[in-house]
DNA sequence: TATGAATGAGTCTTCATTCAT
DNA sequence: CATGAATGAAGACTCATTCAT
């Protein structure tokens, strides 16, 4: 609901509506309604890091491990665009400039996310995977760029192309490390 | 106001307050709440696209004119940042899933602005200035995906190195074209 | 309009888009909303009044004279009817409780009209016309109610034939008198 | 509320003063003004309709049955009166040429109750206690038209003897049947 | 712990009226 | 005289949150 409609334009009717609890019991299990969504984003992203995780525990390279990213957002791409499109994304844009706790978790998720893809590139210049000429933070907010972006243009006209079109780029950046 | 805080959030007292109009005044020139808020997208993305637009101009070929591109948010990032981020991300995001007229405008400009790139390229490849081994639709979805993702993330983040590797991307990208 | 939708469900806009005049031109010829439905008032009694004129001067007779109210409301029962009713019946229940002037003319109106009524009757006992058992004040009062409630009724159900049944017995009362 | 000013000239805030109900207390119980004013009305042709019920139980005969009509007329008339005239008459003329599920319920009321004295006076004739050469449902509407047109006449000039006059001419008819 | 009616500040929108042009 | 943009109070309705049961 909250990734469909944004934070504010979510009631508590909404969630009431939606998943058949009382007001009284969503107040008895959060404080307000910003734990809810924060709770709601936490819970969306979960799915997502999940779903990488289990592709990167299978890549048996650093190059393998890269490339897990583009193969789980192809594979998720559905389920998420049809689910209101990236929490993170959405997220971002929706709360951003708010200084709430919902602003501060995303973007400790995306920091922690470059880290994660930096980290693998890092270790996959180490082991002279990757070519060394590369900046490994550069890369990762350029991934991480594309992937958001992809989301936000497909979700926004409802055209596939858009994330799909990012997402091989993606794969073309990782083969030429 | 929309753009920063998003059009749920933003409420008629928002609008009086920051503009110092009396409600009745606003609705004497606009219908509604939505015809505001897409007056005031137009005008955002107005800003844009005439900046845009005078870098294209300048440029003495296809190539200068794809880099109009990236030199154009980098001159104006700052400014976009600080005034909410970029409003054609913002408010596809805001409005995706609504069938609203706003979200139609964000479809429009989206699907627009990635032909004006198209065109180019095409135009370009004719001119055996680019490779004729280009898909030019996918480029131009390419180059929208990075600078809104990077717009997205450094708003998100606080942290403009989002944005520029995005750009920089886009620059070595239009560069091997 | 007014007649139509009442005084407090009519407003400005409704009467500029009708009539095509400015809100302006409106105030300067009317001191306000209230003025304005009192010369809408006075309008419409003036077509019901005029049309029982004509029928009353051509009567030769005290009972013919009678008879001209039952006709001329059937003469003009459609047209008031897709007019949205009897002015004198839905300003009578639209003012009522309100001491407005316009309640005032509604008063006038209807004490006028009985007085009217009560006059004929009395000049046609004088005249051996009528029978000297009847009650003349009490006769106009019914008749009166007769046709009131028959327009309040017809327009309600959409069934003309309550106010057919109601002038059909107040000609029975007639005949009878 | 309703009954004495009309729907539109009711304000919610005309409601929580008069009942010290909040808003959001009368949003919790209505889904909205439309709901509240039709269950006013139901609540206000009950007692009426609770009123008639009782004389017309106690009646012996089916002339008797009719005469409760003017008979429980004349019993509330001055309650009926001052709290604003008889809903039915009220909110036929407030709703008339709305389509609202009020201008449906004032039509279906109407129409129930002109069958209510059609049936009585339909028995009369079968058992032989009124003549037959007698219009039922015409009597009926001219019954109802009296009561009515009574009502909104005493109303209106706030003289009690237009009502009474009708009663007594209803009684006149029924008497004659 | 769960309920759902109650709260009252807040939402968007329309109102009758005014007044500089 | 006519205009129509501006006013700000009032309109109906929804909100997140509370609390007695």
């Amino acid at each position: 609901m909250f990734n469909r409609k944004g934070y504010a334009a979510t009631s508590l009717n909404d969630l009431t509506s939606a998943t058949g609890l009382t007001k009284g019991s969503i107040y008895g299990n959060f404080r307000n309604k910003d734990d809810v969504a924060l709770a709601a984003f936490e819970h969306n992203v979960d799915f997502i890091i999940n779903s990488l995780r289990e592709n990167i525990k299978q890549a048996d390279s650093y190059r393998q491990k890269l490339l897990a990213y583009p193969k789980t957002f192809k594979e998720i791409s559905s389920t998420v665009l049809s689910d209101g499109g990236c929490p993170i994304l959405n997220t971002a844009v929706d709360s951003s400039g708010l200084h709430s706790p919902l602003q501060e978790a995303v973007r400790n998720i995306i920091n922690w996310w470059k880290k994660a893809i930096t980290n693998i590139i890092e270790q996959g210049m180490k082991n002279r995977e990757f070519s060394s000429y590369i900046d490994p933070n550069q890369t990762a907010m350029v991934m991480i760029c594309l992937v958001e972006g992809g989301y936000a243009m497909s979700r926004a006209t409802g055209d596939t192309a858009f994330l799909e079109s990012a997402l091989t780029e993606m794969e073309i950046i990782i083969e030429a490390l």
